[in-house]
DNA sequence: CGCTGTCATGATAGCGCTACCATTCCTTTT
DNA sequence: AAAAGGAATGGTAGCGCTATCATGACAGCG
């Protein structure tokens, strides 16, 4: 079978697909009758309901969802747009979202950063184009231009990942309370040398406020707070690296806070090649909750973020303003939890 | 003989979106040649096209991309459809389909059957409506009615992930011969007891498919291909938990080759934990080249898929058929590398 | 018996944009 | 000088669907 496409009809009417008129003629009743059978069958009869649907089953209709969005001005649409898709943490929340969306029947339309704030802009204004029923973006911090267009706009947006005040819906957790927490756990074990290690936390900037929470504690403990910042983004090998860079930089480090899981388990694989002891020779700890720090040895310390969950309840809330109902709170905090083990 | 628009305009017009033909009027033009500056800006005069972007500028005009798309029945828009996003071997392809595309300007419609085929088969229904310009769809397995229904669709069809005959173009790997080669090291390294362990293969069939080449392999050389198969998805949980059952039901096992990464790490970090020697008491062999197998020790010996260049060749094909290019061939061999590590 | 209300259906008029063809005004060719 | 071609622009007519209002049928009510 070979596909030709060169010769694609010409004529306005540029596909042989069927449309809701020929359905409704098959089925013997006015086009818009055939419209409502199928989107609204409540408001028709259960005979006008099954000719249509028996017709569409012959003739083989699949709904111009184009036409139907244009004249209704809805559609079923849902832009999602994050920073990353390398960083698994994105890929958890999206597969929260689209499990629940889809099962509502919204398709996620999505876009990727990069961080890149001004990257975010042109896609919320190609997505605004499709006119989603609702956006749901990653962070809170967005450019004038796209800050402007928002607010404009007259649709839901979620922002999800980091609590606070956002243009309207938010899920999130306090990055800078969960920087403070590990920061925390460090000094209650008797830490006193610690390094934060963060990748581009100018884009990551949720690292950055992770950063800020690790600060505040140990400044408050009058403890020096030095900080290496990989300029590559969040991966094993970054964490591998970064630890010979701390050994080098700083000799009396003691432990060692990661912005994340990856980098963190990199650097504790690392540290098992090379022969060092965790937590006696450098303690270790991370941020997320990844699978694999329960699997290493000894066990990641680590902060849990209820990555998917957060996802779900974005979701959930999402539908609940869509479908009209009251939303209670605009904004969520899905919390965290310390999740100690031998690594420190 | 004036219309009366007051009254027209207060019926219909939902929302206060500026219009192409409000942009129109301030340039100083018809509304078509509005459309042409903004989309074929080579077709008008710099002059033109200078007034219409401007007049875009101070009215904030963003493009209905709905209205543009059914006046045209096209649309940037391309449906990808994949099995699962919890398998990170999914999300690198939409990574390098994603990267690719949206250089190019199209948009992605994300879809999620969870390995189900009827699923497939709503969520393509569903993207056909959206008059999407192109289809990408992992595996080339599909249902009767989605292989009808895609059969007499007018655009592009891309199905990555496996290699075969496929319904239009194709970019993959062939996973019978990898499962064979890896079946090969084994042998070649001297096991003669080896088990295989998949996870839900009959969702998962490209598991299953590098079983058959393993089967294959050892059977030509008359060893025993005793198989275990899990019923939950691959994780380094799932890897963990089958090694005990692995050492129970075949206590004299010398190698084990896991169907992925995942699991394959996972048996290895739990052999560590239970102290036994890999590969001297069990060998263990994955399949996809995650990056955790180079970081655990001993490393783990695994074959490489290139799978974000899979999604990039995957888009340029796609791109090229798209702009009218003659695309030579239909089908795309990325092949694998067997990739030896200290685990065998 | 008219009046009102409710239910099922239909006629009409767009949604905002672009394909198609026509028009205008040049420049180039013979 | 007339014919032909080309470049820039515009008028018209939809794309396939649904919002809105209109209609007809029939039940319930005083």
């Amino acid at each position: 079978m070979s596909r030709d496409f060169s010769h694609a009809a010409k004529q306005r009417r540029r596909s042989d697909q069927v449309t809701l008129s020929q359905v409704a003629e098959a089925a013997g009743v006015s086009p818009i009758t055939a419209s409502r059978a199928l989107n609204h069958p409540e408001k028709v009869s259960e005979r006008t309901r099954n000719s249509v649907l028996k017709a569409v089953e012959q003739l083989g209709y699949v709904p111009n969802l184009v036409a139907g969005s244009l004249a209704s001005s809805r559609s079923k649409l849902i832009a999602v747009i994050v920073p990353s898709l390398i960083n698994t943490v994105f890929v958890e929340v999206i597969k929260g979202l689209q499990e629940t969306l889809e099962a509502e029947g919204y398709q996620i339309l999505l876009g990727n950063t990069d961080y890149d704030l001004d990257r975010e802009y042109q896609l919320v204004r190609t997505f605004l184009g499709w006119s989603c029923s609702a956006l749901i973006t990653a962070g809170l911090r967005h450019n004038q231009a796209c800050q402007t267009l928002l607010n404009n706009w007259e649709h839901p947006i979620m922002e999800v990942m980091e609590l606070g005040q956002g243009m309207d819906l938010n899920v999130g957790l306090d990055h800078v309370a969960a920087g403070r927490c590990m920061a925390k756990h460090l000094v209650d074990k008797g830490y006193r040398h610690i390094v934060y290690v963060g990748a581009r936390m100018a884009q990551d900037y949720r690292a950055g406020m992770r950063y800020e929470g690790h600060q505040e504690m140990l400044q408050s403990n009058k403890i020096e707070t030095p900080l290496i910042e990989l300029d590559t983004l969040g991966s094993l090998q970054a964490g591998a690296d970064s630890l010979t860079q701390v050994l080098t930089h700083y000799p009396h480090t003691q432990a060692i806070h990661f912005a994340n899981d990856d980098l963190a388990a990199g650097a504790l694989l690392a540290a098992q090649r090379q022969g060092l002891s965790v937590p006696n020779d450098i303690a270790i700890a991370g941020f997320n909750g990844l699978p694999l720090g329960q699997h290493v040895t000894p066990q990641l310390t680590t902060i849990l973020s209820p990555r998917e969950e957060m996802g779900r309840l974005a979701a959930k809330e999402l539908i609940r303003r869509l479908s009209g109902k009251n939303v209670y709170r605009r904004q969520h905090d899905v919390g965290f939890t310390l999740q100690v083990g031998g690594s420190t």
